[in-house]
DNA sequence: ATTAGCACTGAGAACCATGGAGTGCCAGGA
DNA sequence: TCCTGGCACTCCATGGTTCTCAGTGCTAAT
């Protein structure tokens, strides 16, 4: 059916079309590739490509464009991941060394990633359901309120007030704190709600109304807020791009936290790149776009995503190549944290 | 020089061509506005007000635009601020109310306000500077190092980790955490310096070089990191405005934090509301974009800013409401929290 | 001071002709 | 059987021309 050179063919196809934009020609490409056949061969393979569904014409005078099918193939099949160049491995060095706290650590990356994409990139903070607690704090505002403050050891810092207590006894509180992480420290987030489940009982029946509320607003924080916090950068560099859907489509897409995540998909192993390509997203506005993702986290354990969205016609081995550097990248900084 | 009937003309000519985005003419505002006189007498006046650089010709022979100048003048001396709607005022109620955290109120305030004037918000962090410490907290993190968390009473948490300590005593940390909070308890942020000063001394020496340490990653955390914490959200807004300088431009200068924080410009009193008119914006690529911003905070001590951003052919009675309604509001729920 | 009338201007739409890149197909050659 | 040169055909993009029309500035009359 699709014999090396028709593959050829299509690589180049892809190849070129990225490059200028325009749609490509059997001329173009035997000039520009060394296919070692004429335009005309060139042409019956073209056909071929073209009743199997991989490019198109968008008029019948004109070159060849690759459908999202054409570059589906090609990511699978004919292309490799592009490693980084010196200079770039340098730039990320550079770039996230110095950060002093986990915001800025995910500020800078997906500036990085925007940057050496030329791209809009996506990063999700490491999520809070695989790390552990490293020490819950109680502070008293004063009044009948409490701030709680939950560390964990990635880093990342809840905090919650607590109202409508009653009033709030210095001591109790101090109580409750030491209670509560030795039954909690340490421990993974998945368990916390098992941990804590009989300690209002051991508390003194003046102290048990807080400690409930306590507690309820400590297992909501934790373990049923699933929304994840996201931030993006380089939108820019989108207005480049002439969308089939509209511009406006694509941004409003894009500040909709939900489809964000859904858009970065289920978490698999670090480094496990994700390429979904135009009508393979979900989201209306973004049929013209692709999304290539991959996990980051510690050791073989994923914390969350980043990824980058732009346009199909993109260069996919580049990008790839970006994105799984910049994912080993943080994973390491994390890790060193 | 620019009698009753000239401001009217003027007045007119901004209201209808931010409504239709094309230049208007004589007969045009003669139809829709009742000023009393015939084309000819408005064409008259409109020679006037373009020689005093109120308005512009695109061309000969095409209608009027106004100039920022003209703009200007329409701000200050002919439109009055617009109050919200009760639809609007319910908007934002049960946009805010819910809210869990400062996060929580930062983002959804962006939102409610990008809605409210279909324009780029902006909204800042209250600042640091001006609240003061609710509460230190310092955690070994095992092996040498300690996770500082700062509370203050505007809610933000400022977290840091301070590493290369030698060895760290438990007990030790727990002397410099309680010597800390007595020193700095309640103190406003900017007499922090001060206060800690001669705190070293009063430390064993063996336990010094921590303090010192965790002092200056103190000081430096509060009072020397001045950049200030800003989210934006409606960029979609920006993509059905077709602006003279490029959408790339805009969407550049919006990434930069450094840019959006002089655009809110320096804190003035809480509602009262700036505008900066094209030009007037020190930016090359917000030179066709207006700015209007707002102070918010507790009482009338200003604790950040808000703003909308929107090409200089804006609704300007409509968006100072907006923006002046939020900050109120925003106001009352830091006061309430 | 205001207005009706009028000639003038220039952008933009509509229309048309032309050039050229690219195609499909066919017949001849390895 | 596969490849290639040749050829007629298609249709988009480009540029020139014309036409329309909203809007102007000016002048003379009220």
């Amino acid at each position: 059916m699709l014999d090396e050179r028709k593959l050829a063919v299509l690589r180049a196809v892809v190849e070129d079309f990225v490059n200028t934009n325009e749609p490509v020609g059997s001329k173009a490409l035997a000039d520009r590739h060394k296919l070692g056949v004429s335009p005309a061969t060139i042409r019956n393979d073209m056909v071929a490509l073209e009743e199997d569904g991989y490019i198109t014409q968008p008029h019948t005078s004109a070159g060849r464009v690759p459908t999202d099918k054409g570059y589906r193939l090609f990511v699978d099949r004919l292309s490799s991941v592009k490693p980084l160049s010196a200079a770039e491995r340098r730039a990320i060095e550079s770039f996230l060394t110095g950060a002093v706290d986990l915001d800025e650590i995910v500020a800078r990356t997906v500036r990085l990633l925007s940057q050496l994409t030329r791209q809009v990139a996506i990063v999700q903070y490491p999520s809070l359901t695989r790390s552990s607690v490293q020490h819950v704090e109680l502070v008293p505002l004063g009044g009948q309120r409490i701030m709680m403050v939950v560390i964990t050891n990635t880093g990342r810092v809840e905090q919650r007030v607590i109202d409508g207590l009653g009033e709030v006894e210095e001591t109790a509180v101090n109580d409750l704190r030491g209670m509560l992480n030795r039954a909690i420290g340490g421990l993974h987030l998945g368990d916390v709600p098992e941990a804590v489940e009989d300690l209002p009982s051991q508390v003194p029946t003046e102290d048990r109304q807080m400690a409930t509320s306590v507690l309820s607003v400590l297992l909501e924080s934790l373990v049923e807020r699933h929304e994840e916090k996201i931030v993006l950068a380089g939108t820019a560099n989108l207005a480049a791009v002439d969308f089939a859907a509209s511009l406006r489509d694509v941004l409003e897409a894009l500040e909709e936290n939900m489809v964000l995540i859904r858009l970065l998909g289920e978490a698999k192993d670090p480094s496990m790149l994700t390429v979904r390509i135009g009508a393979e997203n979900f989201h209306e506005g973004l049929r013209s776009t692709s999304v290539v993702s991959a996990d980051y986290g510690v050791g073989n354990q994923s914390l969350a995503k980043i990824g980058v969205v732009g346009p199909t016609r993109m260069d996919y081995p580049g990008t790839m190549g970006a994105v799984r550097a910049v994912a080993r990248y943080i994973g390491q900084i994390l890790a060193g944290q």
